[in-house]
DNA sequence: AGTATATTGCTAACATCTTAGTGATGTAAA
DNA sequence: TTTACATCACTAAGATGTTAGCAATATACT
């Protein structure tokens, strides 16, 4: 057998391919979220709030891509650290409004400029054009993929 | 405070915009693997044996973008399964070659037509030019960040 | 009203990822 | 040769992902 006799499938590894992209990226993240204090998925969660304010777990796990299960312990761990508050809402009680908290919103203060800074640096490594056109092949695989089959986790910005 | 009054950054969630694109694709292909009973990282440590032939532990990781610590248990668990098998090298004791069992590639032989169908449906949503120029800006992405601080995981296909 | 169904957040079990660190083995310098 | 250093796979602990399923709540239908 050694070095197989007939590769069955010829396409690129495309999940792959968007990992190793992602990793690549992330590499450069990863050490100022550290500093901070504050793991990817937490970061992913305060950037959604600061971004659209006070929303369900549900509409996060739809805008950052974390599933339900996920968001349950990711919410438990941020409440305990204080960077966000969970209350259930008046009319339904099934439902939980998640907020930024102060403190929270210090850690975007913090951590923002420096996470600005990285991207200046990516895009000057490949280009603002080249970083334009990729955001809007992500955007333009993403809702083609999606088309028709939402109704689970991922489609927001 | 509400909407927030100034979104500090400016610049889209990149690591975000590929893990959803990842999420899209790997949607199509969960169902496959599932019935086959592997996982994801199970199959891209099975693609990858699969192209190549027997390799070591680190150099699957550096491939698969897996870490050593998830290696270890990945591998266990494909061990206990039957997929692969692995022995420690006669010159340095202190490597393993990993090999892909007959069950390993039976799994291969099983998926492989139904993953090749999906990457054609793939392909019909978003055109063949689309895909190709997506592969390139990817790997484009991925080597220019990269340049000059390799030493990790991260860089086969 | 009263029951069937849908929705929401959550738990459980297990696989994986991350960071830190270890033991065994190999290699190079004193 | 002995000591210092490097490499490799692996373990440990905690956070996250995945699948299945549950309890509470809300809504629709009879």
């Amino acid at each position: 057998m050694e070095t197989n006799a007939a590769p069955v499938i010829h396409h690129r590894n495309l999940p792959l391919l968007l990992l190793q992209a992602r990793e690549s990226v992330l590499t450069r993240f990863r050490p100022l979220l550290n500093q901070q204090g504050v793991t990817e998925q937490q970061w992913r969660v305060i950037r959604a709030l600061d971004q659209v304010g006070p929303i369900e777990p549900r509409q996060i796990g739809s805008m950052c891509c974390i599933s339900s299960p996920s968001m349950a312990g990711i919410l438990a761990r941020m409440d305990d650290l204080g960077l966000i508050s969970r209350q259930r809402m008046e009319q339904d009680q099934r439902r939980v409004l998640v907020t930024l908290t102060e403190k929270g919103q210090q850690t975007v203060a913090a951590l923002a400029p420096q996470i600005e800074a990285c991207y200046q640096d990516i895009e000057g490594l490949v280009g603002p054009e080249f970083t334009h056109l990729l955001y809007d092949m992500l955007d333009a695989l993403t809702s083609r993929l999606n088309e028709g089959r939402e109704g689970g986790v991922g489609e927001g910005d």
